[in-house]
DNA sequence: TTTTACCTAACGACCGGTCGGTAACCTCGG
DNA sequence: CCGAGGTTACCGACCGGTCGTTAGGTAAAA
């Protein structure tokens, strides 16, 4: 029951990644559905709130798969290293909700803005404290924690806009990648003790 | 002379930046300018006219500034060292404009749109060209030229989506994380021969 | 006299949202 | 097993407001 919701969720992901969400109509999102523009208020109290709910759940869910995916992962190095790969296969797995979600928050109004800020805070607070107890540990080079959070996070999230599934290269190929790439710049340039 | 112009394009890079192309009204730039809309229309041919304009100056001044800045610099370490610096100057110096200039392709008609990217592109190439020259000579570890160039543009360019100028780090400050983080990560923890 | 740089007023389109209505289904007392 | 009453899930029509844009005019400058 209530599978129309779905419906009416996903042909707005659909619509606000193709054409953003300014420019996406309620009557649009109906078209696309099969119903009048009056029957999405009955599973929505406003277009703010679809937009909201698409951000929430998409936030939601992206926190929950990377606690998920590091249960079991230890040593700093290697939870970085799943931690990025996480990043990097959610955020391309899920193209569409990941880009509504880093693009449209001027959509929202302020207390939803803040909430969802507040949701991607946390996020990237599990990235800043992985930076910072490698440092602390030695395993990375100093460095400033919030400007690389930002610039490990937003490197990632940003194949969400260049992304094409039919492309050349794998989720997997381009999450090594970066994996590597990020995990070089983390140790800058010191030597490493060769593995036993 | 048509000091006016000026006025207005100013006007809507604030506000452009302040609350995005889609929810800034042709109204609200000219009562920001202290002149009524249709004013506006005699100065631009249309509300797209406007953000196109602002765009295409961006990117033309973006891309003189980084040939204008590589001219005298050899040695692909350097070179690729300045590139990065110029990019992340350019970008916080002028974040509202490469905010928009990012952020609000969306807001083009398909011709201006592929005039822009066209720019982006050509851009871009520079320092694909870059990468490419230094894998070839060794300097940095083989890769993927595509990719690594997306990486490093959007790492730098999403700093004009954080960054604020009264904030704890100065532009050259982050520059040079930038500069560090980028080049190790192109160099992929081979053994640096040690200086003479 | 022509051009420049603005104005007032209005237009048509479209937008998000609301209203009253209704057909189909579910529940439950008799 | 029935049917009354409520609930679910939609529809068509409409509203107030805003938007980008245009038409026509005007006063000053060239």
């Amino acid at each position: 029951m209530a599978a129309m919701k779905n419906t009416i969720t996903q042909a707005a992901i659909d619509l606000f990644f193709k054409k953003g969400y300014y420019a996406t109509s309620i009557s649009e999102i109906a078209g696309a559905c099969g119903i009048q523009k009056a029957s999405i208020y009955y599973h929505f109290a406003s277009k703010e709130d679809l937009l909201f709910t698409i951000m929430h759940d998409t936030m939601a869910a992206l926190t929950a798969y990377l606690r998920r995916n590091l249960e079991r992962v230890s040593g700093i190095e290697k939870r970085m290293r799943r931690a990025v790969s996480c990043h990097v296969h959610f955020h391309l797995e899920h193209q569409k909700e990941t880009f509504i979600a880093s693009s449209e928050l001027r959509g929202l109004c302020r207390s939803n803005y803040l909430e969802i800020v507040a949701m991607r805070d946390q996020y990237e607070g599990i990235f800043q404290e992985l930076i910072a107890a490698g440092t602390r540990r030695g395993v990375f080079a100093p460095c400033d924690v919030k400007i690389l959070s930002y610039a490990i996070l937003t490197l990632c999230t940003a194949g969400a806009f260049w992304f094409k599934p039919e492309g050349r290269l794998t989720v997997d190929e381009i999450a090594t990648i970066y994996e590597n790439f990020i995990i070089s710049g983390l140790k800058q340039g010191r030597i490493e003790p060769l593995p036993a």
